[in-house]
DNA sequence: CCGGACGCCTGTCGGC
DNA sequence: TGCCGACAGGCGTCCG
């Protein structure tokens, strides 16, 4: 489910509720996540108030003042605030029970999510360090992103949503973000010129940032903390388009497979 | 280092 | 209606 725009609204979704709120008990009902939830999860954040929650890329940090907790929504994770006498239902996996009658519940059918618990800084966590820029922030740019192009074979698709690359653009953005720079998905990385990169930042950020404005892209079952879904999916140009006559041109949309990922594109407008 | 394939899971959808 | 394969928004790991 989740790229960095679901991420994001997540995260400002749940925040102004969990601030300065005490954790009163961890519920972990199955551990088999990506990676086991620790056992020892539930002893850390007992009786510790959660000071801030940040995110990094798909990432989201929930601060403690003795550790972190690391949280991947992976592609079917969600996690909502709701009332803690929630019934709980199939693949609520772990509630975090907070001291005001409310807890944050994690789902996850897939179970492709997971979650971590460092005392050490997050950003030296394995899963973390050495991960690129996020794209919204300066750092990624025309001169970084044409200088980790060079020479590269891959196609631009793959290369944009390599996570060493710049963080966050998952499948649907990706498309998107090609789209509105009209650039080819299979192109080699390393064959785009400088000006036509810097059109590809410039549609990273906008996109990204018009989707988390929109509150994120619901195609299933995505919804942020509120339980409410996002409304990005009507200004998607191209994913799940197929066949469909481009919004720019009229072209037909075209579905190819890209690195075992399907994608979209307008074979007139993008090259 | 690079590029590509694989696998972890469950749910859904389309075709027969 | 039921079955079965393909596919789904991620990403760490392994192999050549």
């Amino acid at each position: 489910m989740p790229e960095l725009p679901e991420v994001e609204t997540t995260r400002r979704g749940i925040f102004p509720h969990l601030i300065s709120t005490k954790i009163i008990d961890v519920i972990v009902r199955d551990r088999r996540l990506r990676w086991p939830v620790p056992a020892k999860l539930g002893a850390a954040l007992k009786g510790q108030y959660v000071e801030a929650i940040d995110r990094r890329a798909k990432y989201l940090l929930f601060r403690f003042q003795q550790g972190c907790m690391i949280l991947h929504l992976g592609m079917s994770g969600s996690l909502r605030l709701l009332a803690a006498d929630t019934p709980v239902e199939k693949h609520d996996h772990i509630d975090f029970v907070l001291e005001n009658h409310q807890c944050l519940r994690f789902r996850d059918p897939r179970r492709f999510g997971s979650v971590h618990w460092t005392k050490a800084d997050p950003y030296r966590h394995k899963l973390l360090d050495g991960l690129g820029p996020e794209p919204l922030n300066e750092e990624f740019n025309a001169e970084y992103l044409a200088g980790k192009a060079a020479h590269r074979k891959v196609a631009i698709k793959n290369f944009i949503m390599n996570s060493h690359v710049v963080v966050g653009v998952g499948n649907i953005y990706a498309s998107e973000a090609l789209f509105l720079a009209g650039i080819h998905p299979a192109r080699a990385a390393g064959r785009i010129s400088k000006l036509r990169l810097s059109r590809l930042v410039s549609a990273i950020k906008q996109v990204l940032t018009d989707a988390i404005a929109a509150g994120g892209t619901t195609l299933r079952d995505f919804t942020g903390g509120d339980g409410k879904p996002g409304y990005f999916k009507q200004e998607l140009n191209v994913y799940n388009r197929t066949s469909e006559p481009c919004p720019s041109c009229g072209a037909v949309i075209r579905q190819a497979s890209l690195g075992q990922r399907s994608t979209f594109y307008c074979p007139h407008c993008q090259r």
